[in-house]
DNA sequence: CGAGTTTGACCGGCGC
DNA sequence: GCGCCGGTCAAACTCG
């Protein structure tokens, strides 16, 4: 996958604002662009001498551009998001298929001793762990064994920041702190706050590669609203503005469903005035980055993937 | 004083 | 069987 259009994406639509400027006076365009406004100024004079005309066509022209060029963004926003999902569902799927190779350490130690541990019942999900047999407890229970969600997310701090901190929107308890072999630096445990009616854990650690990296890996979903959109969501109601239905928070948890496809395809026809509409985008953009920043998973892969591209030999 | 953190001890899995 | 190692527990400690 190449996180670059993605920041790309970002980079334009900070810079577009600007854009939107007339270009008359000292104007900061790009050559190319000049040279389009002066190709077309140059057809335009045939026409007509007016000064005013020719501001009005240049006007014209810039707007159409720049209307091209948010149609281009939308576009990119949305595959964007397409691959977001998509990603997302491969990563379940491989998941799915291949749950012995990160999740057999997970074991817990006390699933043959006492099988009514409450923790147990919250991260293995829906796993028979109460199987008497002692044979499947000794290799995976093959597909349907584990599905507590694993993620793996690395994020980078600040080389003088040394708390094994990542901010992902939720509150953790830690419980321990153990130095691994192939890791001088101390891996610290986590449990969700809300726990144990919450099983989520994480594990912290910083990279080897890199100190400036801290991975955290997440076991288990939260069955919960993060404590930070608990508060986004009070302070946003509020608001006059209904949403588009460019995102929506699933009730049941703290997964983002992204749903940006929606309004490009099924209103693509009927409502394509209003989409046009400058206000209407800037919001949609603007709904779309709080939707995607409240996402802690988002955030994190994204930051890693940022930072992958900036370091590119630290994570492969 | 309660909640959260630290840290050494303990437990169970796994490889040899 | 033994030792190593990762993960967890829980008492002691810290902090607001």
């Amino acid at each position: 996958m190449d996180y670059s259009s993605w920041v790309d994406t970002s980079l334009d639509l900070n810079s577009n604002p600007r854009r939107l400027q007339p270009v008359h006076g000292n104007s900061t365009s790009s050559q190319t662009q000049k040279m389009e406004v002066h190709s077309s100024l140059i057809e335009f004079e045939r026409k007509s001498t007016s000064p005013a005309k020719q501001e009005t066509a240049e006007l014209v022209e810039e707007l159409n551009r720049v209307s091209e060029e948010n149609k281009k963004l939308t576009e990119m926003l949305r595959t964007m998001c397409e691959n977001y999902n998509a990603l997302r569902s491969q990563l379940m799927d491989y998941m799915n298929k291949n749950p012995e190779k990160e999740l057999s350490p997970s074991k817990k130690r006390k699933s043959e001793s006492s099988n009514n541990n409450d923790q147990n019942h919250g991260i293995m999900g829906n796993s028979e762990s109460s199987s008497t047999d002692e044979e499947s407890c000794k290799k995976p229970r093959s597909e349907e064994v584990v599905k507590a969600k694993i993620s793996r997310i690395a994020v980078r701090t600040e080389p003088s920041d040394t708390s094994l901190i990542v901010k992902d929107g939720y509150q953790w308890r830690k419980y321990g702190q153990k130095v691994t072999r192939d890791n001088p630096c101390p891996r610290a445990y986590f449990k969700c706050s809300f726990a144990p009616s919450c099983p989520v854990k994480k594990k912290v650690q910083r990279s080897v590669e890199d100190q400036c990296v801290v991975v955290a890996t997440y076991e288990g979903e939260h069955n919960h609203i993060p404590p930070s959109q608990m508060e986004a969501n009070s302070s946003s109601s509020r608001g006059g503005i209904s949403t588009l239905g460019a995102a929506s928070l699933s009730p049941a948890g703290p997964t983002i469903t992204l749903d940006l496809t929606k309004p490009n395809h099924g209103d693509d026809e009927t409502k394509k005035p209003r989409m046009d509409s400058p206000e209407v985008k800037q919001y949609l953009v603007e709904q779309m980055a709080s939707s995607l920043t409240r996402d802690p998973n988002f955030t994190a892969a994204l930051a890693a993937a940022i930072s992958g591209r900036i370091f590119p030999t630290k994570f492969k």
